[in-house]
DNA sequence: GACCTTATTGAGAACGGTACTCATTTTAAT
DNA sequence: ATTAAAATGAGTACCGTTCTCAATAAGGTC
């Protein structure tokens, strides 16, 4: 008999397929681009963004804000991004070592960095 | 008698309106506060979206995506962005003098560099 | 296995920010 | 004044995301 039983988190395979989805590719895919992988299987569009919220709650994943949407990165470690204005790339670099943080003072608590180069990529020049 | 005409471009109160509004602020307002700012005026939204979308086009302001929405910033020199995610409160810093882009070189023509530092600000702490 | 409790699902509706439509208004040149 | 076309803005459409809630299914218990 528990006073505070911990909120009970049941086993789906839409959970797993998700989960397995988004940490197996490393292309920032949309929610809408693991939905559409996963078609086959019948998930929910709604499915699909209540488990990416999770992970990316839990730390497994994260989220970056990029074009009004939003893609999925399963780096989790400290990196920036690079991102393409013609053909919508968008991919991991790596953020400066020591990143200057003068003028930040008004700053009592600094939780995120978020550093994205934009411009043309290799391909597309 | 002209054989290309420029596109006229006629003054009106509403493109005056709108600049000046945004020149004058140092806040980063979104459109929708812009907009409310001019209420008294009568000026329609979109309107106000054209305007300011007209300001960005021809470098006169500069506009941040920020938490799903766009903010217009009259600072058009290169700077970064701190954010508090408490109070939502958006503010200028500089930028770091040199920025180091090794693992770039997948970026041909590298046009654009954001930079936001997001935390607690000394307000909310 | 049968049963029960409740977390999970997903189709569809709602939502918020932004862009488009187009009939009407206004500018500014003649 | 007249006129041609740029500009306006109320309404509508759009798009990514979140919410609703009846139906489903996970995983205890007996």
């Amino acid at each position: 008999m528990r006073e505070n039983p911990p909120v009970a988190r049941r086993a789906t395979w839409q959970k797993v397929a998700v989960r397995d989805e988004v940490l197996n590719r490393h292309d920032h895919p949309t929610a809408a681009e693991v939905h559409a992988s996963l078609r086959s299987t019948g998930i929910g569009l709604a499915t699909v963004y209540r488990h990416l919220a999770n992970l990316v709650e839990e730390g497994t994943v994260r989220a970056v804000e990029h074009d009004g949407e939003t893609r999925y990165d399963c780096n989790t470690g400290p990196h920036a991004h690079a991102a393409c204005t013609r053909c919508g790339e968008l991919w991991d670099v790596p953020l400066p070592a020591t990143l200057a943080k003068n003028g930040v003072e008004r700053m009592s608590v600094l939780a995120e960095v978020h550093l994205t180069y934009a411009g043309v990529c290799s391909d597309c020049d």
